[in-house]
DNA sequence: GGCTGTGCAGGTACCGATTT
DNA sequence: AAATCGGTACCTGCACAGCC
């Protein structure tokens, strides 16, 4: 008895026109063996133009078809893959796992997505945006089409080489730890997702940048020199705005020498209602409630800080009628640092730029440029040096740690002893 | 020898800000 | 507005000491 792809191969010799429908283009590669059916249909083996293995597509539960290579050029190892291949999918699909192995960029939008979403539905974190902007820019058009069993350590090192160039500069190292985390992400998710097996090691992104440098601090000499300076510099200004803008950064600036608060959302929100008093033995401080990165806290302003928010308050005519202390007692929600049109500045950067180049402050001995940080940077150092902190009051005072004081200021604690210890 | 607590150093995730 | 950087908090791994 003949078989049925024998007879079949009969009937379109006899048959076969010029044009052929799809179909009879099917039953003749069946008949010549171009297609080979397995498994009830399920599997079917086809060559491409361009390759001598074996391709399979196969179907699922789902009624998916996927593809796949068998590696092989012979038809009977081919099948035998492509068997081994079907059941490891059926495997994979009774557990609720995805059947095959995945490339970079699968994993890297299925992370795109999650992070979106989670900064939708406002439970993602600020560094989410980054994330994704390094899978769009970096990760993506390097590992997209890599699949993630075989991204190693060879890839890794020729990606750093790739970034490199692309950047045009040497990475710092926060920036390459935001790198770092984003690819993190990626592998994470694959891995959740049961796209990688856990036991599958995952070569590690390098991180080890350029170190960052701490910002320039003002010397003694300088912020005396600047303080002065800015009485009369905050008379003048072409414009009114520019004007009242100088008026604002002057009291800014020295309520940031007179506490160590952060420049920004720190100092930036606080409100009237925000400052107090404070009397221990019988001294009378002003203290300033403040929240930003690190959390709320009470931070103890020094007592140049009176005369500052004096002159602030006097601006606004509407509280003439009240004395300094009445004012406080109000309780007012209004914010510190506004116009007296009730304005608020967008920020105090390009008025502080052109102070420091009205000044002629702008960069520090070692060619460091200032930046609002630097009076931070200046009050830490004055604390320590000039009026006698210990280093416990100060990390309270500023809302950071002694282990990170130590580092930066480690220098001046060291002389402060020796001076100390020299008696 | 193995277990457990502690302190340190370095690694990792993230935030807030500046720069372009 | 996007890209990048400076900085902090938290985590992890490891050395060491004291104990069973």
């Amino acid at each position: 008895m003949p078989k049925e792809t024998e007879v079949l191969a009969l009937f379109f010799q006899s048959t076969s026109t010029p044009e052929k429908s799809p179909q009879l283009k099917y039953l003749e590669n069946l008949a010549t063996g171009k297609l080979v059916h397995m498994r009830d249909g399920n599997i079917t083996l086809y060559k491409r133009e361009r390759s001598k293995q074996w391709q399979m597509r196969f179907r699922l539960y789902d009624k998916k078809w996927h593809r796949v290579s068998t590696g092989y050029e012979d038809l009977e190892y081919a099948k035998k893959k492509a068997g081994d291949i079907y059941d490891r999918a059926r495997f994979m699909e009774e557990l609720g796992l995805p059947p095959l192995n995945k490339r970079f960029d699968s994993a890297a939008e299925a992370t795109k997505v999650e992070l979106q979403s989670d900064l939708d539905n406002g439970v993602g974190k600020k560094i989410y945006v980054d994330y994704i902007s390094v899978i769009d820019n970096y990760l993506t058009p390097f590992f997209g089409k890599k699949h993630l069993t075989n991204i190693n350590h060879q890839d890794i090192a020729e990606y750093e080489v790739w970034r490199a160039e692309k950047m045009k500069r040497k990475l710092m190292h926060s920036t390459m730890m935001t790198h770092f985390s984003a690819y993190n992400r990626v592998f994470d998710l694959a891995i959740k997702r049961g796209w990688l097996s856990d036991k599958h090691p995952v070569p590690r992104l390098g991180t080890k940048g350029e170190k960052s440098t701490p910002r320039p601090a003002f010397t003694r000499k300088e912020i005396d020199y600047l303080l002065e300076f800015l009485k009369t510099w905050s008379q003048g200004g072409k414009t009114q705005e520019a004007h009242l803008g100088r008026l604002l950064l002057r009291d800014y600036i020295e309520i940031l020498m007179a506490t160590g608060m952060r420049h920004g959302t720190e100092a930036f929100n606080i409100q009237w209602r925000h400052l107090e008093w404070h009397t221990d033995k019988s001294v009378r401080y002003l203290r300033i409630w403040v929240s930003g990165k690190t959390g709320p806290r009470w931070l103890i302003a020094r007592h140049e800080a009176v005369p500052v928010i004096e002159r602030l308050k006097s601006r606004f005519t509407e509280w003439d009628h009240l004395t300094l202390d009445q004012l406080l007692e109000e309780k007012s929600d209004e914010f510190l640092w506004r116009h007296p049109n009730g304005e608020r500045p967008y920020d105090f950067v390009s008025s502080f730029k052109w102070l420091m180049k009205d000044s002629g402050l702008l960069l520090s001995t070692t060619g460091a440029k200032r930046t609002m940080y630097s009076f931070r940077h200046t009050y830490a150092t004055f604390s320590l040096v000039e009026w006698g902190m210990d280093i416990h009051t100060l990390a309270k005072q500023m809302g950071t740690s002694v282990q990170m004081l130590e580092r930066f200021y480690s220098k001046l604690t060291a002389t402060l002893a020796a001076e100390k210890l020299a008696g």
